[in-house]
DNA sequence: AAACCGTGTCACGCATTCGTAACGGCCTTG
DNA sequence: CAAGGCCGTTACGAATGCGTGACACGGTTT
């Protein structure tokens, strides 16, 4: 999943925010001043930062705009964290383009959310299919629709997701573990026989559209390319 | 580029969205006030009105009503700037027809991908309607009324959003989050199961109307799509 | 003050869905 | 041809998701 890089001169502070974005199932790294804070930008490219404005040396606000400045950190979103509200107008309005800002103290599920809510946003640029059509097999996601030859087709929803991921990487063969990872998060307690049972019973609601999903003995399964 | 109009009394303001969106390729024209507005509204034919809803003499909902009322500007797209997310209900709700709002303080970046996002719906000629009607269900968007059969059914302000909100995404499932996104606004910390108790609620109000309501087990709501 | 309304939360129970184990067939390999 | 892995299939207990009723809280009305 999605790394965040977490920046707060307060271990406590630093701490909290990690456990509760790793509960949320994001992957975490931190730094506890500004100059840690920009190596670690650059090395990790992280698709986030979680910025808190005083910090010891480099201030908040200037890791806010060297980061903007550079091109490789440019496009990333930054979260500020500040203690005084009267910061706020700041820290968002001027040079430096932070995208959100919580004031402290806050709650750590509003934190979760914000970062939901900037991640969804960023993804909206870059296009993903969200519509599918393979002959008589018509996959539309944001209706939660499966169709064959025009019938309706009532799938659950990890048959559902599973169908769509490989729908989405039509042609290339995806393992039990990878499939695991995308369809089921990152719950790697579970079995991998399971997926087998899922594509089971795929394959039966799906009838004769259950063609397009080929099984490769010993490495995985996919959806066929054409 | 298009051409856009901006409008804030507070030149702080105006000053930092203009640096924005033209920095996104966008030429601005300003104004300071309502009566301003309507002036260069009219001489430039804006593609565009962000306007904030505080304004000194003529306020933006007044600005908002009249551009809307004359046949030449009533198809300008409009972005309302408001300070208070309890404002939002009546700047989109109500009479008149805002198209997108952002509240006070919003990050500029927000700003230009909103604006963005207007600017292409605009081309995609997807209108946002403001009145449905589904067999016996007729839900009236502006005068915040809902008849089934041709009875009235009274609806909480929450309940009413909630059905709105659903009838304009028609087809589409959305998922509890999103509902709470776009529903209860960015502030809240709700838990997702308040959405079935409103989905509830508003079922029971529906009476037979409810079965254009469904329930996508584990993924969210929809609204039937015919 | 009392009553009411709109709202958010909780707990319970049912139905569906999920994950796993077990078995048996098929393909591969030697 | 036999053995061993790999996969499809079946069945079943566990877990989950959702509808529902009840309740608490704050704001407004009576």
């Amino acid at each position: 999943m999605a790394k965040i890089l977490v920046v707060d001169d307060e271990p406590d502070a630093v701490e909290l925010v990690e456990f509760n974005l790793k509960s949320a199932g994001y992957e975490v790294v931190t730094a506890a001043d500004g100059t840690e804070a920009l190596k670690k930008a650059r090395a990790h490219s992280p698709a986030m930062v979680v910025l808190d404005l005083m910090l010891p040396e480099v201030d908040g606000l200037e890791v806010c705009k060297i980061l903007r400045r550079d091109p490789a950190t440019s496009g990333i979103p930054i979260i500020m964290l500040t203690a005084k509200a009267a910061e706020i107008d700041r820290v968002l309005g001027l040079e430096l383009g932070a995208d959100d800002y919580i004031t402290k103290p806050f709650s750590p599920r509003e934190l979760v959310l914000r970062v939901k809510n900037l991640m969804k946003r960023g993804k909206g640029e870059e296009e993903k299919k969200d519509r599918f059509q393979l002959g008589e097999l018509v996959i539309d996601v944001p209706r939660h629709l499966v169709t064959v030859q025009g019938k309706r087709v009532d799938l659950t929803a990890t048959e559902f997701k599973l169908l769509t991921v490989l729908a989405q990487r039509r042609g290339r063969v995806q393992s039990r573990e990878q499939l695991l990872q995308d369809v089921w998060q990152y719950d790697n307690l579970i079995d991998t026989r399971t997926v087998d049972t899922h594509m089971r019973r795929l394959r039966e609601k799906l009838g004769r559209a259950a063609r397009y999903l080929d099984t490769v003995r010993g490495v995985g399964y996919r959806f066929v390319e054409n």
